[in-house]
RNA sequence: CGAGGUGUAGCGCAGUUUGGUAGCGCGUUUGGUUCGGGACCAAAAGGUCGCAGGUUCAAAUCCUGUCACCUCGACCA
């Protein structure tokens, strides 16, 4: 096409509420359009590298079998009280009442159609396993957006739902899906993405992965061990410590006036974190009733497993300093209300002596041993991993936190909504059993996004030929000179005639004009057509990244370019 | 949900303290000169100052309400 008739702007100012180089490039660069609080429209650049992006996860989906569906976006809610979510999932789900008045949701996810068909359509264990996926439009209600198309509420997934008549048939499943999702990211151009072992939230299940693309920009944290390759989304990672004992002592409460947090309360009496017993308080979701979970004063709560254990939401406490019903900045173990649920860490475990608040104003215990003092207590993992922290697979002091964009999932859900859902096929013995299920995700905005995040110069992105939105580029300099624009129109026609898509800038602008929009389009092969290319008889060749820079003599640029073309295609497992 | 902040031309901003009827840069249009990394000259178009009330002779500016958007926080008591 002619970048004289794409409609899209690009200039040159950053948006003043751009976070993210990725959001600023795709904005600057014509990619995105706002349209409010985590909606945006896209246009045709940013549409093109998204179709490009679909068409390699169908590739790779149909290759492991998958089957492409479409399912609505806007469902009953009937079908998602089926599966108990329209209940249990707040308010990030989208609810609306049509016409007649009954209950509508708009899709965040899809297990509950893909129940309702697959329930439908199969009755027989000869029929298993499948995979049915989309690619479809998900709206969910997010409390804070971010970064362009990182986390927005409405977005494009593909997802994929695996059905099976067992476990070992799930696995073996999920392990060809873990490698098509290898494949998928390396095709498109970022092979360093990592799959870590992930905790299921909302979704249910077991085991499940995401796949993270290592960046600063991360919404994530990742725990990675260098040593053995271990590697964990935060809220998955056990926390190990190693505790010191310490010598048994008596029980002695000391004055300890406003030492609120643990540094104050470590300076004032010269111990260190790792000797105190810090309490975290939350409150139910529920009823609001008071959670206190102890963990050792170095170290953090990890909610998410803290909610895991309790089986319930929880959130950070919110009181008032006169009408808590725990003492603020002096809470301990003992002479806690009855109300209250205790948790102890791991990490408190074994520790003789411990400083800790004595439940009241600007007093400490120091000298505390909790199985003397509190009695027999069952210990669970609630803290949070540490950069530098014990390697629970390794061993090691090898921990290494880092931050990443989760471009993909995928869970092993078992029979979550199968069952609820009274899905049942006629087994081989006669019997009707429950099959279970794997579901499987990965969000194309925000591959997309993730891709410019780590592709990219001070000038624009750089695509991967295998999802830029046109494969060439032809800079026409001058093309108010008859023979130069008629050269370069023979080019783009010669071009596209191979089937190669090509975007002709064939605008009477300047030369830095031209390459600045170049630049923000990211087009992998650049051609320049200009009267002193045609003079010497030929014109320039190069890759955006700056990898190659070559001078065909202008009979030969459209084998050069096709050639080009097809090897770099072939780097990245694709094809013209 | 809590705390801040911002809404003025397509984009980036000034003007608001001290009310007097809206400006700058980029972009856009026209004409001309240029022409290999965001050229120059000249002319021009484009804004009910987020919205609704109120105060006033007069409101972008003051008051009230409201909406939208952005950032931080959701935690270490």
């Amino acid at each position: 096409m002619y970048l004289s008739e794409l409609v899209s702007r690009r200039f040159k100012e950053t948006p003043a509420d751009c976070q993210i180089q990725s959001q600023a490039l795709m904005i600057r660069g014509g990619y995105i359009k706002a349209v409010g609080n985590g909606i945006y429209t896209l246009l045709t650049p940013g549409k093109r590298v998204i179709r490009k992006i679909e068409n390699i996860v169908r590739e790779e989906m149909d290759r492991i079998g998958g089957q492409e569906v479409l399912f609505p976006v806007a469902m009953p809610a009937s079908l998602w009280r089926e599966s108990g979510r329209y209940e249990s999932i707040g308010s990030e789900m989208l609810r609306f009442k049509d016409r007649s008045g009954s209950d509508m949701v708009l899709g965040m996810t899809h297990e509950e159609a893909a129940v309702h068909l697959a329930r439908d359509v199969v009755d027989s264990y000869t029929q298993f396993p499948f995979m049915i996926y989309q690619i479809q439009t998900k709206f969910r209600d997010e409390p804070r957006t971010r970064g362009g198309l990182i986390r927005v509420r409405e977005f494009t997934m593909k997802d994929g739902y695996s059905f099976h008549t067992s476990q070992e048939d799930l696995e073996a499943y999920y392990a060809r899906c873990y490698e098509a999702y290898n494949r998928i990211f390396a095709r498109v151009g970022i092979p360093q993405v990592v799959a870590v072992a992930s905790d299921s939230g909302m979704m249910g299940g077991k085991v499940s992965h995401e796949y993270m693309l290592l960046t600063d920009v991360g919404e994530d944290t990742i725990v990675l061990c260098p040593e053995c390759g271990y590697r964990a989304n935060m809220e998955a990672a056990p926390s190990v410590t190693q505790n010191e004992p310490g010598e048994e002592q008596p029980l002695q409460k000391v004055h300890t006036p406003g030492t609120k947090t643990i540094e104050e309360l470590c300076a004032l009496l010269h111990i260190t974190p790792e000797q105190t017993c810090k309490a975290v308080m939350y409150q139910r979701n529920a009823d609001d009733t008071p959670v206190v979970a102890f963990v050792r004063g170095d170290l953090d709560v990890n909610e998410t497993k803290l909610r895991n254990h309790l089986g319930c939401e929880v959130h950070p406490a919110v009181y008032d300093e006169e009408n808590a019903p725990l003492v603020l900045g002096f809470c301990g173990p003992m002479g806690l209300p009855q109300n209250v649920t205790v948790v102890f860490d791991s990490s408190l475990q074994g520790i003789e002596c411990l400083t800790t608040g004595a439940n009241e104003k600007d007093y400490h215990y120091t000298g505390f041993n909790i199985r003397r003092d509190v009695g027999e207590v069952s210990y669970v993992d609630v803290a949070k991993a540490k950069q530098g922290g014990v390697c629970p697979e390794c061993g090691r002091h090898s921990l290494d936190l880092k931050r990443g964009i989760e471009v993909g999932n995928i869970f092993q859900l078992g029979d979550k909504y199968t069952k609820p859902m009274n899905m049942r096929y006629l087994a081989q013995d006669g019997s009707l059993q429950t099959p279970i299920m794997g579901c499987y995700g990965i969000g194309l905005g925000r591959l997309a996004a993730s891709v410019c995040e780590v592709s990219r110069d001070d000038y624009g992105p750089i695509w991967p030929i295998s999802i830029a939105p046109w494969q060439v580029h032809i800079c026409v300099l001058r093309a108010d000179q008859t023979e130069v624009a008629q050269a370069a129109k023979a080019l783009y026609e010669e071009l596209e005639g191979r089937g190669i898509e090509v975007i002709l800038d064939d605008r009477a602008v300047s030369a830095g004009v031209m390459f600045s929009d170049a630049d923000l389009l990211g087009v992998p092969v650049r051609v320049v057509v200009s009267p002193r290319a045609l003079k010497n008889g030929a014109l320039e060749v190069s890759l955006r990244d700056k990898s190659l820079q070559e001078k065909p003599a202008v009979a030969e640029v459209a084998d050069f370019v096709e050639k080009l073309v097809r090897d770099e295609l072939a780097k990245l497992d694709c094809r013209l």
